[in-house]
DNA sequence: GGCATATAGTTGTTTATGCAACTAAACAAA
DNA sequence: TTTGTTTAGTTGCATAAACAACTATATGCC
């Protein structure tokens, strides 16, 4: 893919992601409205325990794409809003197993609701075989620089 | 669209855009082995000032999709490594402009040269036809979300 | 002119990120 | 068993984001 096949313009959209981060603040203006008081951060943590409770933090990491300062601070966070807890593994003394409390479970079907309407609305007019394609970019992107 | 389109697993994917943190994580890399010590959120305003001289601080917080508190702030540490000064504008004096110092401009080439080559590792393999759509999505996404 | 309103920018607070340095447990090799 | 290495997680520090509340200047209207 030659250079000059970039206009500048171009490039800056794709390096500082405006589409990504306008999602995000719309999913969290939704939250809000719906009276539900978490991050997105918080929320993308909440979404892989939602599929399997009783990750470990460095899962976490792998499934978030964060290091793991950020998911200790994520979950001593979701802690304190007593939507998980930590429960150190038997198997490994050094892992802690973050569980949901019965409340971080019941937001699952509400925040995935939201989370639902909220691409609706960002995909709105967009066909399905773009978005296959944007997916697939998006993919190599994130390969190429792994 | 309707949501029965969307597994979970890929709603993540655009929801968190963790393509465009792989490139800017790899632009910050690529900035910090050429002894750059800049931010991508600071090159993103040097960026637009490279483009054009003098912005207003309002310009930039369009430009880059910030709100005026994440300009303010970034124009402090930008002034603080002494890449800009802040001017106050003669017709409005509300107004900062925001100028480039020599050291500022100085910067341009190689930025932009390291910002390209990471737009191009991060490209590798695919095709302009596909960049082309995926960029008409993101764009897409950002119109239906403002 | 004087008052209401809009606009430009700043400050405070909470949350999150990235990096480096650290502790503690597990494991592997001699 | 002791020594060195890897792995899991934490802490400290600087930078940045989002939101609300604030100051100061400009503008529009009577």
């Amino acid at each position: 893919m030659p250079n000059n096949q970039f206009k500048k313009g171009e490039l800056y959209s794709f390096i500082t992601g405006k589409a990504s981060t306008a999602i995000g603040r719309r999913l969290q203006k939704n939250f809000k409205q719906a009276n539900i008081e978490i991050t997105i951060e918080q929320w993308s943590v909440l979404y892989h325990l939602w599929k399997e409770d009783g990750l470990s933090q460095q899962q976490l990491c792998d499934a978030t794409f964060r290091d793991k300062p950020s998911i200790t601070r994520l979950v001593d966070n979701l802690e304190k809003i007593k939507l998980v807890n930590r429960t150190s593994s038997k198997d490994d003394r050094r892992m802690n197993l973050i569980v949901l409390t019965d409340t971080g479970k019941e937001l699952e079907q509400v925040c995935m609701g939201i989370a639902n309407t909220t691409l609706n609305e960002a995909l709105e007019g967009v066909t399905h075989g773009q978005i296959e394609i944007a997916k697939e970019v998006l993919q190599m992107v994130y390969e190429n620089l792994k």
